[in-house]
DNA sequence: GTGTGTGCAAAAGGTTTGCAAGAAA
DNA sequence: TTTCTTGCAAACCTTTTGCACACAC
């Protein structure tokens, strides 16, 4: 629940310029009480429903990267036609539900003590990224 | 390493017509010591170089998502322009080289004890895939 | 003013689809 | 002969790019 003048401080901070698309992206993405999940298309739709207003697609775009790079949003591996991203960048894992495409995130409890015993050599690891999918218990898979 | 006459029961007891496409597709997938990793793509152009002879690529995209629900492929989650398949279909994890854009198959013993301790009301699990995202020691990375 | 960001439309790239011709059963 | 499969091109959809205009500094 942060208030316009903290966006304005954050992009500034980073080198990004507090534009009114990006203040905008920020107030869908951030002011709220909980992370989320979403896709692209999902955050586009959502500007336009709150804030009754367009932005341009390649703007969302643009945005969302450069967001990405600074670390204040995070893109899940999912194989599936659209990327996802999270506002929560903390490490944490995910389950995907299968029959709604929907992200649900792990709670710590979920996978205890998980560490990687070895590594390639001469490299270093980046991120561990946990992906439980899941879906409805009598579906009929085939 | 298996025979075509293997190849063709193979297919006929899944349903699947043994067509010369398919039997072309199975030798080299499935005609080696090891499994690998693929894309459609790089598929497409082993198929070319192996056999000197050109698959459509419909046909290849047909065959290869035929496999996987078969259960003969796997594919594997990474956030990437393209898919990525395998042919090792059992339950293993993987390393994801960003510099190479290599997949590298995780040995047991690089995570010990992973387990799933709780999970979604009226789900079941389907598949637990942990990607370890590796990069080169001293790379910059912005 | 200078450099960055925006927006539109067009392009790109992987994947899917429609349909007519061909092959398997 | 009936059904499944192939192959091509076109369609599709997400994402990226080029470029002129607008805005932040």
């Amino acid at each position: 629940m942060l208030k316009n003048s903290e966006f304005i401080d954050k992009l500034r901070s980073s080198g990004l310029r507090p534009t009114k698309q990006r203040l905008k992206i920020c107030e869908v993405l951030f002011n709220r009480e909980k992370t989320f999940h979403f896709t692209i298309n999902n955050l586009a739709s959502q500007i336009t429903a709150k804030l009754n207003e367009k932005i341009s697609l390649a703007t969302v775009y643009n945005t969302v990267h450069a967001f990405k790079k600074k670390g204040y949003l995070k893109e899940i591996s999912i194989n599936s036609d659209q990327s996802y991203f999270d506002t929560n960048v903390t490490n944490h894992h995910h389950f995907f539900d299968e029959d709604t495409n929907e992200l649900i995130d792990c709670d710590d409890d979920v996978l205890e003590n998980l560490s990687i015993k070895k590594n390639i050599t001469g490299k270093k690891i980046n991120s561990v990224e946990v992906l439980i999918r899941v879906a409805s218990d009598n579906q009929n898979q085939n």
